[in-house]
DNA sequence: AATGAATGAGGTTTCATTCAT
DNA sequence: CATGAATGAAACCTCATTCAT
């Protein structure tokens, strides 16, 4: 009984860990030559498993995309409530999330949520399969403007600018792309850039005096 | 003589206009559809013409996307000219230059523009093909720093912040699909999006008093 | 003018050609194969083309299967129709009918009528796709038993007997597999058989005196 | 030792079983679905065993239907016999043989054996592998052509029609599709279908007085 | 003995590109 | 020139079969 048990859950704990594996890869390759351009094919060699294995785990590749996505949103929810824990005003808050999304593993997770609002085909297939991510994605918005509107509330930031415009723009700082070259540049590391344009940023929204 | 020389003229008047008619029905759906969804049969009778026939203006798909792009970013960089012509204060200008990418046409090819700098398969695309497309990138890149540095030199904007930070944060507001759903939920016109985004920028890079 | 309508008249000449050839070709290969065994590759390799070719004609192996048993119920009808003037009573309509589907070029696409009537996976086919066929059979049917409600009306057949089983045995003395074997063995000729399955059915329905 | 014995014999016998299962269970799904339309998986599933055991019991896919029309046929040819035991007369016997392999629990499997002479990817699998199945065929086929010339010999069928034809006819009445839309209109039961087609056949090989 | 995850050959379909007309 | 039929490489996906547990 227990043994069967055990037997049962490492079973399980090798295809979770499998399945992750896939989820991992298939998120570097589709970083790295886009969607149309992967080939389930590739994602499978490059795990080291057959392409049959795949569809054992995902149903088709639309799905391997959407779950990637929401694996990666909801990765993001959870750090994103621990990192604001940390933080006391605001801005910190606010600027402690920037830094996060940056930082080393999440840089990956945060060009993917910028393919998403960036690529027709991104768009469509969410449109249909994705709903779910909708979801996840207005509670990562809803986060930003609560703090936007607390901060408002507490004299820090503009109260005439509008909220729904802040995030936004907040939200498009976390568009890496812009910074690669910048990066690639080698004149700058990934925390001076941050820094740097979040100053403009809160700069830029903080209330007169 | 005469006659064939003009003969010549008008079916190369005639050619040219159909390239540009391609180019302008291409983009449109480039846009709506995306790369890898388009099909070349669906520009061909979206233009009105037969299959091949895009084939002798351009000699691939790949080579049209980026035909479009150049086209795209030698007409932005002759509109920005003239409308850098039109005002006095960096400022002022960068703000025309803002307004002027989100105006009505614009909105298109900085659409696409942002498409470069956010999939996968676009820049490698570029990679491979766009030679002369990071030359013309290069040439807004600088007319943009060039702007913050005048207003940095005439105490404008804040001397300690890297030019290149600057530009690259201005650029990236650069990325209307931000925007795409503040303009879809029906509160804001372009006008007003781009203005108190400029705001937030503009505060933001001021030199301290 | 009319060179150009005599072109474009020779080039949809030449269209119908090919994709009559293809509807040749392919009803073979389904008879010799069975559908699920039969690829398009082969198809389009019997038929010397290319297999993106096919797809020019139709829009999938389903749809190509469905055109084929159109075709062929049409031109049954057809010929059916046409075999029906020649002759002058029902009884005498009736064997003319069962002599003509086992002809020469007939037997073939009686083969394919009969395996509607037996292959589960055809028949879910003409479920979804089929809706055309269904009334074509129907046509068929309805012909039948018109003849046969002709025959009882001048007492030459029982009227006792349900039209609607008299023809239900008629169409499946149709089924020409019953009789390979009779044919590989050599002992028979086609219309050997026919005439003498015939001379049962006939016997069995004529009316008592 | 005997304990052994015993455990041996129980197992082989709930092997049995579990074989009988996976064949009853396959036929009807293969009758549902189709050879091709039904999958190893959805087999294995229906039984609640799991895929790779019924590989235990079967060496392949085509050899389970092998299988099934070999117990199929054995199960009908000891059945036949037992039906004819209880008749006197040749025709008695066809008749009560016609309305056996119409009656509830065999209509699946003349179904099936009518699907032998019908699709043509069976008949190849035949061909390959079913070399035994020819044999217990040509049993069936060998005892309705014995009742038709004994019938003959009493002088009850006519003599100048040749066996294999009637036999032949005869069975081509097992084609329980052609009745399959007699039965779905509801107009009529089994049972009638298969008397009014017996008498068409009956009176139709009677001998003239 | 039983399982079911893994495999990979094979099938259908799409579409960029070519080329004869 | 312009056309659009033809091509065939390459992608996605299924499923019979195997084999380690």
């Amino acid at each position: 009984m227990t043994s069967s048990h055990v037997h049962r859950s490492l079973k399980e704990k090798q295809r979770q860990e499998r399945e992750e594996l896939i989820l991992k890869v298939a998120q570097d390759v589709f970083l790295e030559r886009g969607y149309h351009e992967t080939s389930m094919d590739e994602i499978a060699s490059r795990v080291g498993i057959a392409k049959g294995t795949v569809y054992l785990h995902f149903p088709g590749k639309d799905d391997l995309v959407i779950a990637i996505f929401e694996r990666d949103m909801q990765e993001i929810l959870r750090q994103m409530d621990a990192c604001l824990d940390c933080q006391t005003s605001p801005q910190a808050k606010l600027e402690a999330l920037l830094h996060f999304m940056y930082a080393g593993l999440f840089s990956k997770r945060t060009q993917l949520l910028s393919s998403i609002y960036h690529s027709a085909d991104m768009k469509r297939l969410f449109a249909e399969k994705g709903g779910c991510l909708r979801d996840l994605w207005d509670q990562v918005a809803h986060r930003v403007a609560q703090l936007l509107d607390e901060g408002k509330a507490r004299g820090d930031f503009d109260a005439t600018l509008p909220t729904s415009i802040m995030t936004s723009t907040f939200l498009s700082l976390l568009s890496p792309k812009s910074y690669e070259r910048l990066l690639a540049e080698g004149r700058f590391v990934p925390d001076d850039i941050v820094t740097h344009t979040g100053k403009i940023f809160f700069r830029g929204i903080q209330a007169k005096h």
